[in-house]
DNA sequence: ATTAGCTGCTAATGCGTATTAGCAGTCAAG
DNA sequence: CTTGACTGCTAATACGCATTAGCAGCTAAT
């Protein structure tokens, strides 16, 4: 394919018969000083950008304004492998769309690191490619963060971040009061003895789920049973849900709250008959499961097109960066009863 | 803050008591230029390299060099929106995996236009940001195909594209072939009435189905029903089915082959037991409809596998760009069977 | 003693654009 | 006739990097 040279506004100009300066101006310039070029220049100059089919070269374009229109994504896990294409997707969803609001591009880092080490400041660092980038994954690297908070590159994470160093900025769920609301539904209920199915950290997202749990015990509400370990057998779980008489088990994970409602299932018993369920979030595949779990919604969506905001701003007024917490409405479902009293 | 001021070559060059060049040189140097700085030298500028945590700004790299390691993804429909996102996640995914092995960064061409109107060429075409871009959607627009075509940049397309001034690059599946051996799969099982439930055009992937499917009637098949215009009505769509007398139907969409099904189903038919179905397709959320259509399997991620590493090829070694369609294989199902005697 | 070749660097330039400072010319007012 | 303001442009520079030509100092060979 024969590739002739690009145009540049150099050869624009010397069609035009003015100067490359003029190219530009006509191109782009202030008001000001547009008013200085008089109709008839523009309009020749013009006319040969139209015959010529000219366009600038955006590279040269951003290296002399500085500024890329670019904003980074990057995820402590690949961003689509299938597993995680669920929890990645509607966050991207709200990220692209504002990002096309604001009109600017965005850019995967995926040649990042390969496989599990992926690091922002890994060898051959290409974050500065954007103007400034979203942080999104499960856990984060402490180490990696305070580094980011330390310096001058504007970025935002997704879901609340402890301090590193510095207030991090960022746009979350509010899980800790999701949280609650659910146990003050089930206290509402006459549920009085529980069981928590899931960590208690040490990452933001699960600390925040416990501690929204802890901190709304007491008051006729009893802990009795609590399961650490995520993805333990369904049955043990099951067996130490009814040991302990607990009428209601609240799960960190949805996966392990089908497991132990099909396990009881096939015991025989029913949910909310003999025992409530309530999962701590909402999953995109919730759908896949027949049954409708009680639980809270996290606004992805929101969350991503906040966070975009949020960095934009940071990016073209050096606004500073604040924590947002969005509200995670419950979710009715089916799944969370009155307390059954057990014999 | 105003300005951030980001590192350049030149504070290194301070830093380290050398000149810009030579931390270039150090950076990225020919094997020639490299053996002539001394171990020593090299060591000092990585080590201010490292502790200051420098990256070179890729634009200006691309300035200088004309090369950036990024790719660009322009969809013509937004990349992750809900109704989409099962669309384009799965390319998504083979994309990223090949541009991580290749050591490239995506850039998703977000900004390019806001709601239907996306234009690859909208504004001083951003695209050339990237070394060279990916094309996906259901539908191009041909007269931006023909101006990609004739120019030099490089670029792909996932999906078979017809010529546009000349060949398109592109990854495909073979529908045709697929649709063809589903086909046989009827005919084979007696089938000699079919149904086709699809438009025969004019996008290419709706134009190949239509194609493998017209083109290995006769010889005992025969087309007794087409309905060419999709989201009809399931009950209407039924009855036409009903009437004359097909004992199998071709779905071009998945979406009316579940309304369908549902429908015949509260009539007290049965499929494949009163007529069998035909998807031609994979859908990802296939899984979801509790019944497993017979179709073909459309190799997403490996097309974008290969798009990416064709795409690369064509950056790094010129390479002309060929036509590649990949096979799609069956799909077992359980909605294809004997072919039933109608009374 | 001159030349040739090597080492270890640096100065200078180009990439294509945006932007600013300022020049030469005209015109009107003082 | 000088001053100032305005018009219509252009020269020059910056942006951050890659790359090439080449300089200064040294050694070894002729």
């Amino acid at each position: 394919m024969a590739a002739p040279k690009r145009l540049t506004q150099h050869d624009i100009a010397k069609l035009a018969g003015v100067s490359q300066a003029t190219v530009s101006l006509v191109l782009n310039g202030a008001p000001t000083a547009l008013a200085r070029i008089p109709q008839e220049t523009r309009e020749r100059v013009q006319h040969v950008i139209r015959t010529t089919g000219y366009v600038a070269d955006p590279i040269a374009r951003r290296m002399a304004k500085g500024l890329n229109r670019i904003l980074g994504v990057f995820t402590y896990e690949p961003a689509f492998p299938s597993a995680q294409a669920d929890f990645f997707t509607p966050f991207l969803l709200g990220i692209e769309e504002e990002a096309q609001i604001q009109n600017y591009d965005l850019l995967l880092l995926t040649g990042a690191g390969v496989g599990q080490d992926r690091k922002i400041f890994a060898d051959g660092n290409r974050l500065r490619i954007a103007d400034g980038c979203l942080v999104l994954g499960r856990e984060f690297d402490r180490e990696e963060l305070t580094r980011l908070v330390g310096g001058d590159y504007p970025f935002v994470a997704i879901g609340r971040r402890e301090d590193a160093g510095g207030p991090v900025p960022y746009v979350g769920g509010d899980y800790a009061n999701g949280t609650r609301a659910l146990v003050e539904k089930a206290r509402a209920l006459g549920h009085s003895k529980l069981a928590y199915i899931g960590p208690p950290g040490p990452a933001e997202s699960t600390a925040d789920r416990w501690s929204g749990f802890y901190g709304a015990l007491g008051d006729g509400l009893e802990l009795v049973l609590h399961v650490e370990t995520v993805g333990r057998a369904a049955e043990e779980i099951l067996d130490a849900l009814l040991g302990c008489g607990a009428t209601v088990a609240f799960f960190v994970e949805l996966a392990d709250a089908v497991r132990v409602e099909a396990a009881a299932r096939e015991r025989g018993l029913s949910i909310p008959g003999d025992f409530s369920a309530v999962v701590l979030g909402s999953h995109i595949r919730a759908e896949r499961s027949h049954v409708q779990f009680t639980a809270f919604d996290i606004p992805r969506e929101e969350m991503g097109r906040q966070a975009t905001a949020m960095l934009v701003r940071r990016i073209e007024r050096g606004e500073p960066g604040s924590q947002i917490l969005l509200t995670c409405e419950p979710v009715e479902g089916e799944t969370l009863g009155p307390a059954k009293r057990r014999t």
